[in-house]
DNA sequence: ACGGAGCTCCTAAGAAAATAGTTTGCAACA
DNA sequence: TGTTGCAAACTATTTTCTTAGGAGCTCCGT
């Protein structure tokens, strides 16, 4: 049996919808299964289900409006984020930020311009570099 | 059914029994089980289950040393970080690298020390930033 | 009032993940 | 040589994830 899971994380699929609500704001079934099937094509009743399982596990959350349910994120993607780097920090990165970043530097596809606008954010938080 | 997962990740346990094997440098099931049960208590036959499917994927590789299969890692950690970064950036922070770090940064919890340090990691990558 | 359209809810089937019991094979030794 | 002990292989069970069908409710047009 599978450990009980702490329903932070969201499973791969569930990731997918959600983003699409992040984006959009949320909206009904219809309208979430409108974005979904330009990727790939689901019956509106297995969206449907995502997206109640989803509202049960706390990431959406739903009101009625006319007849359909209208969803909307529970929580913001900037706080999704951060719960998935400290996740994926304690796990894979000895629960050490930095040697996070080591991975993200030594990779040929970041581009310089990625790199400076990384310090910029780093030099911002941390005040005048320079001095 | 479930998409076809492309073998490149690691499942929760799969990475947990990967830790152990990248730390240690490898073992027997035995070994490991024992590394694992000092937080978990586990049965043999189910360590030995999860390596073997592990080796399959591609994760490990298995030789023979006396009468005991001795597992070691197929790939480096920092190959996995890698792609487990990638992975990331790619479905949760639209490919934008950077904007990992920015989430990294405003976590309370990262302290200013580990933003040095990475704020030398991303110096050293790109030349001196004072000049 | 009735039928269809559209919606949610319930349920289930099938794959993958996770855990572990059973069987088999082999080697050491009594 | 027969038994024991440990290891891998095979098989089974349970849970979770993903997808979807179908029942049933509600509103609208006729």
């Amino acid at each position: 049996m599978r450990r009980k899971q702490e329903k932070t994380l969201l499973t791969e699929v569930e990731l997918e919808f959600m983003n699409v609500v992040w984006e959009t704001g949320g909206g009904t079934v219809r309208d979430i299964l409108a974005q979904l099937n330009k990727v790939q094509e689901r019956a509106y009743t297995s969206v449907a289900t995502v997206l109640k399982i989803m509202e049960q596990k706390g990431f959406l959350t739903s009101e009625r409006a006319e007849r359909a349910l209208v969803y909307r994120p529970a929580i913001p993607k900037a706080d999704y984020q951060k719960t998935t780097l400290k996740n994926l920090s304690s796990k894979l990165f000895n629960d050490t930020p930095a040697a996070l970043v080591a991975r993200l530097v030594d990779d040929e596809d970041v581009t310089n311009e990625m790199l400076e606008e990384m310090r910029a954010l780093l030099d911002e938080r941390l005040g005048d570099h320079g001095t």
